[in-house]
DNA sequence: CAGTGAATGATAATCATTCGCAAGTAAAAA
DNA sequence: TTTTTACTTGCGAATGATTATCATTCACTG
């Protein structure tokens, strides 16, 4: 039961620490995008002597390290999910918090497309809707 | 010299104080997109005694009214802008931090039609790229 | 098993933002 | 014009998220 995080840590020879491993086995079974301190619960579950320092400094290095994704949306506390090979973009219910992924190759075209018109050479891009659920 | 602004402050009955009017006065001679702090710098200039809570309560207030749009790029800390009829989004130059402005119909279109076939009305949605000049 | 560098937990520090409050100011009422 | 009332402001404290510090513990090498 090693999870897809752990082996990508061990190609990166990122050393896997027992917390560090928790943090991991935490977001591989989170289907939802969760903020650091619900992470954090469910990790203290896990293993209560676990520090939320560590939970932070855990999630910084599996980020820059490419496992994972941080987000921002609205500009509120961060959140975290694997990086998964396949891109999606989000969509947020404004009323319950709730995000549906989603995917678009139209427009991730048009976005290269315009990066290349501007002059730039496109690195990364932070697509977001916000909507309210039609009953 | 009222600003567009201060003609929407009055328009919403919004009481002009000499500190709002130094902040609305800041921001529509601002054509980049000013950090709270920038634009704190750059209002004390006009008047040293002005405190940054009151640039923080302008700027929430003017936000609430529709006159300003705030932007968090990546996550970080708040900049804020006039807010357009015309609407646009941004490309920020990873490196300079330059942000610039662009338009994409079909994009716009695009996102509606997401939104709606996951059930959602599109309330509001943040586009933004992130790239680097080509030299 | 000792030696060295990295990782951890606890806690202090930092940063952006908001609050609370006493004092000032403007608009409404008398 | 006085009085009353409501809104604003500056200051500093409080907050919430995140990072830094540091003593201690751990993992790996020889
Ligand atoms: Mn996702
Ligand atoms: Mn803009
Ligand atoms: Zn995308
Ligand atoms: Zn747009």
């Amino acid at each position: 039961m090693t999870s897809r995080i752990e082996k990508l840590c061990e190609e990166r020879s990122i050393l896997l620490t027992e917390q560090r491993r928790i943090v991991a086995r935490v977001l591989s079974e989170s289907s939802d995008h969760p903020s650091v301190k619900e992470l954090y619960s469910r990790a203290a579950a896990i293993d209560a002597s676990l520090s939320i320092a560590t939970v932070y400094r855990t999630l910084r290095l599996f980020e820059e390290a490419g496992i994972l994704e941080r987000h921002a949306f609205d500009g509120r506390e961060s959140r975290y999910e694997e990086a998964s090979t396949d891109h999606h973009d989000h969509l947020i219910d404004i009323d319950t918090g709730v995000v549906v992924e989603f995917q678009n190759e139209e427009i991730e075209n048009l976005q290269e497309e315009i990066a290349t018109r501007l002059g730039f050479e496109l690195v990364g891009h932070r697509l977001e809707l916000y909507g309210r659920k039609i009953k």
